[in-house]
DNA sequence: ACCTGAACACCGTTCAAGT
DNA sequence: ACCTGAACACCGTTCAAGT
């Protein structure tokens, strides 16, 4: 042990995100963490039971930053910002963005932000079950936009060519004016889809009381 | 080479195809590929530049048995029927639903499924710009959907926590009717929010002149 | 010129050997 | 009892050696 300071979780999810942002996220193992941490890989295995949770706690880490929407702010904005400021977070961890994507926000601020969510959908009129789905469908949304938007800028430009191969289509006339995959522009549109179709979704629920959502 | 038939693209796809239906994910390395082939790994690489390039051919025909919607149909109901045949058709083939969901639809099938997608929400009333961006979007959430449900169901419980722990929070109300993440209803629903926002889109569009749907 | 397979530079994780 | 690091069973890919 030549490092002075004592291993903990909190400690080893720092410096693995620390490699992450300066490496990439090949960089991120087991090995590489350990020699960031100047100890054995196997002193790792001690605070977590394997590299998928280590790697699930560098991604909560990485959403310490996002701060809560202002609570006077109307429910769809709330969600808007809240949902938007999760995505530049980890965008400013790109070592880790693509792991915030694949995985559950069961951390302890994936949770915090998760209640946010839900007190907002909660206002916006839905029942319980509904605002569940709602919210899982958002972070649906934001996990799969996070993941093109790592994807396009730093590892794949396949992702770059999807706006041009479709745009020049048969179904697409010329001329349209393209947004880049994973841009912030094509995020804040889906988005905006998304709080549409829930809007949508509470009108049912509030607006018209006989009404059967459910149906096709 | 003790294969009769001779090396293709599209036989080292099936293989591969096959291997991880039967056994998993992991077990689609060049190795095990190129044993299921009875040849040399290096032989694929006459094929393919990379794995990534295999995966991406054999996710594209995983995609080769989804129908197309029936035209006749309108736009809606043949966007949400296409959607949920291509989650269908992804679920069929555990071994590469993941990569299905993380990888650019910019191989023969994605592509022809894509220009089905654009010409519904043309017909819709989108400009091309908006058609495109909310193409990119359904493809966004289904994808992210479709990881979801491969995660929960084959690889991840954590998934399954999701909706438990949220509907534990303070602000959600007990007795919750829950819904599983990665389900079919769960996709169902956040198909329809995603329908609705662009219905919704659609009708500033086509119902108001001067409107100015950029505005937030 | 083409093809093969040994070799390189890694992995995550197990487990026996040390202290 | 705790910790370490050698070892296992793999990877994707390079490249020199064979034919």
């Amino acid at each position: 042990m030549s490092r002075a300071t004592a291993l903990t979780p909190d400690r080893i999810a720092e410096a693995a995100l620390r490699v992450g942002d300066r490496d990439g996220p090949p960089a991120m193992s087991m090995r590489r963490i350990a020699a960031e941490l100047r100890c054995d890989p196997m002193a790792l295995y001690r605070h977590f039971a394997d590299r998928e949770a280590l790697l699930d706690a560098v991604a909560d880490l990485a959403m310490a930053d996002v701060p809560e929407p202002d609570p006077a702010a109307a429910w769809d904005a709330r969600l808007r910002v809240l949902v938007t400021a999760v995505r530049d977070a980890a965008l400013r961890h790109p070592g880790i963005a693509g792991h915030v994507a694949s995985r559950p926000p069961l951390g302890a601020h994936g949770r915090r932000l998760g209640a946010v969510m839900l007190a907002a959908l909660t206002e916006a009129g839905l029942p319980p079950a509904k605002a569940v789905q709602s919210m899982q469908a958002l972070i649906a949304y934001a996990a799969a936009a996070l993941a093109m938007a790592v994807a396009a800028g730093t590892r794949d430009e396949r992702w770059h060519q999807v706006s041009e191969v479709f745009a020049a289509l048969p179904g697409a006339p010329p001329g349209a004016q393209l947004h880049v995959v994973g841009s912030a522009d094509q995020f804040a549109f889906g988005l905006r889809l998304l709080l549409n179709g829930i809007r949508a979704e509470a009108g049912l629920m509030t607006g018209e009381a006989g009404a059967t959502p459910g149906a096709q």
